[in-house]
Parts: C-alpha cells; structure tokens; sequence
DNA sequence: GGAGTTTGCTTTCCGCTCGCAATCAAAGTC
DNA sequence: GACTTTGATTGCGAGCGGAAAGCAAACTCC
C-alpha cells in the first residue's frame, strides 16, 4: 500500500520481535518473501544498527550454517510498569525485551495524581540511571478502563489515574513516550508472549484482586473497544439482588461480604481456606466467578482463560472443579491456567507494549496483535 | 502480496459492494488508490461482465458528470434464508443484491434432516425457476452454533440441523453454493448493511424468541469462535438456581416458568401486557435481559444494540426503561434500537453474505466484515 | 455562442520493487 | 580434494502503481 519496501521491513522486525533469534532463511519462510528480499530488508536494518548479526549458530542440519540476526538491545532501557492499587510491579527491558531488572514496591496511593505520576517517574528513571542508560520509552498498566483518547474511567481502587493530569504528568516528567492501558489487557499480553497463553490465537484473561477485571484477545489482538469498557465484566449485575460481581469477586467485595454476614475475615484469601469450603458464602463466590468464566468464555470464545490477581493465587487448587463445571456448561470450555508470569505478567506485557511501540515508527505491527495500548492523549 | 492487481480489482468490487451505485472518483477517494489505477481495473470488470457503467448521473457540482457504475445483477439469483424454529424467511437478490422476492413460511420442523433439506431446497429452487433463473448461491441461517467446520451445535430448536446429513442433503439437491452461519450473526449483518446498524463499526445484536441469541460486530467484522460460540449468552448461569439465562428470556422459558409459578399464560408475549407489569415473573425477565445487555456491551463494547426475534417485538414500548437501566450501570452505554428490517434481518443478511460470497472469488473481502459465515465442509 | 473553468476519465511514461535464477560462500560428506 | 547441501547475494526482467499530461464533457461568464 504505502510503501512496499517499507512493508516488508515493518514484516521483518515483527517477526523479529516475536522470534527473537532467528536467521534470515527462517524470516522468509514465515513471512513467505523470497529470500533475496529479506536480505535486502535485513541490509538495511543492520545498516540502521538496529539488527545485528550474532555469532550464535543456531543448529545445523548440513551445509553452510545459517547466521542468526536478532535486535540491537542495548540501544536503552524501556519499561513496563504494572500500578495495582497496592503494589506496583516494574519491569526494565533493552531494546530487543530481555529483561534487565524487574522490581515491586507499594503503590504510594495516598498521593494525588500529579504526585503519583512524579514517585512514579522519578523511580523509573532512578533505576534506569543505575543500568547506565536513559529510558526510552514506558507503558504503564492501570486499574481502569482506558479510552482510545487515553482517559481513563472505571477505577475506584486507584482513583488518581483517572485525573487527566496523571498521564501528562507521568509524561512531561519522564520526558518520554508514555502508553497507558489497562492492566490486564497487559497482563494478558504478557502471557500470550511469555507466558500461559503462548501459541493460543484467542485467549482471555481473568484478574480478580483489588478489582474484577478480564481481558480478550481474538486471533492474537486484543480487543479494546472505544472507551476501554471491552471485559468490564464486573459490572454485570448478576448477583443476589443484581449485585454487581465486582462486588463479589474481589478482595474487598468478599470481606464486606463476610461481615455483613457476620462472618468477618482478616484476609479475603482466609475464604478459601477448607473451613469455610462449604459455607454460603464461598458457594457464592463460586458461582459468580462461574458467571464470570461463562461469560468470558461466550464473549470471545478464548481456547485459554488465564487467572491472575492476588485472589487468583489462592484458587490454584480448586482449578480443576472449576474447570470441571465449566465444562458441564459449555460444550467447548476453555482451558483455565493460573498466570505463568505470576504478579509479573502485567508488567512484563506493559514492557513488550513499550518495545513494540519503538518499532513501530519502523513499520513493525506488534506481530499478531495489532494496536496493543495506546498512547495518551498529548 | 499476492497479485496486486488482483487485490486492486477486489478493493473495488469490495467498494461497490458497500456503496453501490458509485462513481470511479468517488471509488479512488474511499479506497486511497490512484484514479489511474481504479480506471484500469474498471476496465477489466467491465470486459468482464461483472460491472457495468449505468446512465444515472448522481449529482452534479460543475464539470462534467461523472459515470456511474454499478454491479451487473441479471446474471443470476441469489438466496438468504433465516431458517428459524418456527418460520423459515427467505429473501432472492439479484448479484447485485436488490430485492426480488421475499416470503415467510411455517418450518417444517417435523422433517428429519434429510427432508428438512430437500424441502428447503425445493421451495427455493421452485421460487427461483419463476424468475426465470437459477440459484447462484444461498447462505442459510440458522438456530444453532456454527462451527469453522460446518458442524452446527447448540441448536435445540430444531434439532435436525445439528445432523451432518442436513447441509450435505441441502448442498447436494440445491446444487450450489451453501454456506451456514448462525442466524443472529446473518440477523446483524443484515442490520448493519440495510437497517438499524448502519454506520456502527461496533454493532451488537440480542435476538429473543424461542432461543436466546447474541452476535457481536468489532470494527464491522462479525465475531465467530472457531466452535461458533460467540455470542451464546444464554448459557450465562446467572438466573435464580443458577438457572441458564436462556430459559428465562426464551418464549418456551417464559410458558414454563409461568406454568412453574402458577399463573400460566397463553402466550410468551402476555408477560408484557400491562397487568404483569410489576409481577415477579416479569421482574425476573426484566432482570435477565440486563444482564444480557449488559454482557454483550462489556463484551464488544457495541455503538448499538439491536433487539430483534418475536419476544422482543414486544419489548418495543420497554426500551427507553432497559436503556436507561442500562447507562446506570455502565458510564457508556450503547444505543438499544429495534431490528429495522423487522423478522426478514436474518434473511436479508443472509443473502448479503451469499452475494459476498459470489464475488469472493473476483478478490473482494466482504467490505468492512471480513469472512462472515463460512461454507460448510463438502 | 465562444472562451474559460471545473471536473471526470484515460494514457503515457517513469521509477520502483519483487522474485527468479545464477552465483558466490561456507559448511559437511565421501 | 571433489561433491553435496544449505545460506546469502546479485543481476536481470517483468509488472505494478502513481504523477502528470492529455482528452472529454459539462457548466459559467461575458
């Protein structure tokens, strides 16, 4: 369309990106150009220093060995930030998304927005100065829905980000691009490129923590809607008396709950400890979380649901029986798998946000996935 | 990629098929390629046969007039049937998809697969003989789950079309073309196209009858799932008991439910009659239509929902309530507009799809959908 | 009613890209 | 050391689309 040549470098840094040490002959096969192209688009790429050769020979079957390419990482540092309402989880990566260091801290919630956004900038940019190397670009991970103009709505446990001045401060203090989105749309990211969801065209994601909130990808984009409401499932309103299920599903929905049931909690994860296997108030936990599931499910039919969240954890075992119900209900289920990145995933998906948005000045679309995050409004 | 002037040809058949009577000017505009090249690949369709320029001048600022183009839509006849449990509708378009014909007709659920499908196939191929034509095509919606493969599930209904033996019986005494798709999914398509979604590039559709149905349209393309589980919400185990939402807000769920509640009624639709008004039965329904709404806005987060099937017909006086019940909970709520091509939405859009199919071949992609429906495996 | 102008369409020409195929390069194999 | 296999580069030719010029058909103004 545009430019062709353009194109095809744009196709050789996103596969790049998605297979990080690879030769060119493997380029060609997956892109289907000829090779005499690609060694054309790679000439170029090594030109602008931003492939290299490396050394490493990949394997061999016979004849001459293949020279393997891969990113120039060591351009700068970029990062990925995951602000939960309670802990914030910070990633750094070179250019080529190897991880350099990764970080948790507590979320200074108690700071108004322009403060939040200058914690927040001043330690991305302390520890990127200890690696040697000023950031390059940062994608941070919120608690809400966010717009496609980058405002954000739907976050009552971190109610600073909504201020518009949260982002331009996070920007104008870093000095650098900033992408915002929300946190499990990350979160999902990470665990289609690292992590659980790996090789599944259509997946979802489910976090249950601070807040309720779900994630979707079909055909290995994520679904984002103009106003960032795709996967508010929270807000349905299925529970007794048409509760919303964030108000079921969450840890602080569940030790209101209890207490109303004069059955206080110290912690919401205690609900899921065996005494209380049998009790109400679990069994209705259960079922919301079933709606949930059931819904994610028929809302984008994912082959893989992914769980993450501080509550996620502690539903580890009881995996199965959910699986098992879901099952009963639908025909085709989809697997259900804890986080294989852990309370990183969000994170580590906001730090490949922030290398793919570098390479798309390059014409690299994000692999699969196209238009992942989106940068505030200036 | 493949052939350029290939694609180029597609583009503008694509166009015409969205805006149909055009001009080669207007053509060059929406699709960015040079008037040069939208000439040439005029050119070559109308050697073709497959476009033909039209006297009608459009409009006129100045200059001279421009030619109007159109598709030529006497080459053959088209079929779209919405192949419901109770009515079967059918629409004939020529290739150009201008109404010929439409008619409505009891189901002959009583048939087994294999008859169902001669029966079907008869009536078209009777109808289209006095026309003087043969079928070209026929897409064939139906109630039921439509998978990649041609397999149809979930279709308790009409049971017989989850038979293999249906869609291979109706290919064979048809002897054309037969794609499936669900009918809710053809139902938006053809709203999208001819009625209430028009212009929505995210459209969502809720159709009540004697099933529960949702489809669900992002940036103009219709969601599938590779089992054709998208949109099945009334799965959702979000009624009272866990009660699927589908025999709540179903006709057949409505008889028995009031039967259940002893105060039967003689048909669905007097739930909605003025004395039912506040009566828990009605409640119910009420409730479990939003969160069906609801659902299906945090699910594709749709510009507008379009309600159509019999019982929402009667929901037409309620919907000003449900759509102010709606943006209570969600900040951003879609618009919630009746079905404007009335019942014959299924059968319209199915025939949309059928002639979309038709020119698939000459290289175009459904215009902003892309694969709707699919042809069952031969 | 003729010159000028605006708009639509066609054609000429030019630069560009890609893929094929030949060639060079580097490894293993016999 | 010749042969084979695999990887990368280069020369060449065909095809494409776009810019711009040219032709066509309308309107407007004097």
């Amino acid at each position: 369309m545009t430019d062709l040549r353009e194109a095809n470098r744009g196709a050789v840094l996103s596969d790049l990106l998605l297979h990080r040490p690879t030769t060119r002959t493997a380029i060609a096969q997956r892109t289907g150009l000829s090779a005499a192209t690609i060694s054309r688009a790679v000439e170029v790429l090594v030109a602008d220093g931003v492939v290299r050769e490396v050394s490493e020979v990949v394997s061999a079957n016979r004849g001459r060995r293949a020279v393997a390419l891969d990113l120039v990482g060591e351009r700068s540092v970029v990062a990925g930030v995951d602000l939960g309402a309670s802990a914030t989880r910070v990633v750094l990566v070179d250019f080529a998304g190897s991880e350099l260091r990764r970080w948790e801290q507590p979320t200074r919630s108690d700071l108004p927005a322009a403060d939040l956004a200058d914690w927040l900038a001043g330690m991305l940019t302390d520890r990127s100065a200890d690696l040697g190397a000023g950031l390059a670009a940062v994608s941070v991970g919120l608690p809400g829905a966010v717009a496609e103009s980058g405002a954000v709505s739907n976050a009552p446990n971190l109610p600073q980000v909504m201020d518009p001045g949260f982002v331009t401060g996070l920007r104008r203090a870093g000095g650098v691009g900033v992408r915002v989105d929300n946190d499990v749309n990350y979160a999902l990211l990470g665990e289609q490129r690292r992590g659980a969801a790996a090789h599944a065209g259509d997946a979802a994601m489910v976090t249950i923590g601070a807040g309720l909130g779900a994630a979707l990808a079909i055909d290995g984009r994520i679904l984002h809607g103009r106003h960032g409401l795709i996967g508010e499932f929270g807000q349905l309103p299925a529970g007794p008396m048409g509760t919303r299920l964030e108000h079921m599903v969450t840890g602080p929905g569940i030790l209101r709950r209890a207490e109303e049931a004069g059955v206080p909690l110290a912690r919401p994860q205690d609900l899921f400890a065996e005494e209380h296997r049998l009790s109400p108030l679990r069994t209705q936990f259960d079922h919301a979380l079933q709606i949930v599931l059931t819904a994610v499910a028929v809302a984008s039919e994912p082959e893989v649901v992914v769980l993450g969240g501080g509550i996620a954890d502690s539903l580890a075992g009881d995996l199965d029986r959910y699986q098992a119900t879901l099952g009963a209900t639908l025909q085709v289920a989809p697997r259900l798998v804890p986080a294989e990145l852990g309370a990183f995933s969000g994170a580590i998906g906001a730090a490949i946000d922030a290398v793919h948005s570098l390479y798309a000045d390059l014409g690299a679309e994000p692999g699969l996935g196209g238009g992942h995050g989106r940068s505030a409004a200036s």
